[in-house]
DNA sequence: GGATAACTACGAAACTTTTCGTAGTTATGA
DNA sequence: TCATAACTACGAAAAGTTTCGTAGTTATCC
């Protein structure tokens, strides 16, 4: 019966979403605070935002005390591969491969983390067979 | 002296930005043509698209003829470079490992892809000692 | 109780993006 | 040449996003 969520985040959503996911159920206030130790924005426009993500979804509320808590309604991982996908349909004509290219070959990745990636890759062959 | 594109295109500027990397130096009538196989929009509107395009600096135009002729003026690997890297520090909290580990767990990738992928990360790994 | 502080709600302005109607211009062909 | 077709240009409406001012409500503390 509760609406579904876009999972369509708009820029300002998806960087409230960041916080939320790092910092759990989070005040007004206290998502306001870690916005403003990136750029500058007022008390109201975070509410404001917060109260349209509501709206849609994304965010769910506990307004029993009077300070409203607000939580993202929709995990991490989800909202990863949704973004992932689109991004692969949009700018890679849907091939995974140039894009894992594009990440490995352009960013600084740790060997543990090549390591990760290798033993993925290796269960996938397997898992293909 | 020419004006430095944006390099942050809209969806819809995206969507005509494929067509042409994919097409080449293309009329509007052709990208609309293009446009319309995948859902209905309207000529004027493509061409609109296309001339805002044009004013940011994401497009070419040669019009010399009398249909003009439009193409992109951005390398699609630079627009997969800047979507990439939204991607990994808006989503992904600047962890490329996890951003290829969603990839490779979540889409069917060929053989031929994880072997190509493979010997990549090889190459990383000699090239880090 | 009354002033003040800490909140939320409401509404609207400012911007951006998307869409298209209409008018004007040039080419084409009967 | 004149009607029609194929274009572009212009402008503005529609829709979505972002921002914040102002008003109202509730708690707190003297």
């Amino acid at each position: 019966m509760s609406k579904k969520p876009t999972l369509k985040p708009t820029d300002s959503e998806l960087e409230i979403l960041r916080i939320l996911w790092q910092a759990g159920p989070s005040t007004v206030k206290t998502v306001n605070e870690k916005l403003n130790k990136i750029r500058e924005v007022g008390y109201t426009t975070t509410l404001k935002i917060l109260q349209i993500m509501f709206e849609k979804g994304l965010v769910n509320r506990n307004d029993s005390e009077r300070s409203h808590v607000y939580n993202s309604a929709i995990a991490e991982s989800d909202i990863q591969t949704v973004m992932v996908n689109k991004l692969l349909t949009t700018v890679f004509s849907g091939s995974a491969a140039k894009l894992v290219m594009q990440v490995l070959g352009n960013s600084n990745t740790s060997k543990e983390e090549l390591i990760k990636i290798k033993e993925l890759l290796n269960k996938i062959e397997r898992d293909q067979k």
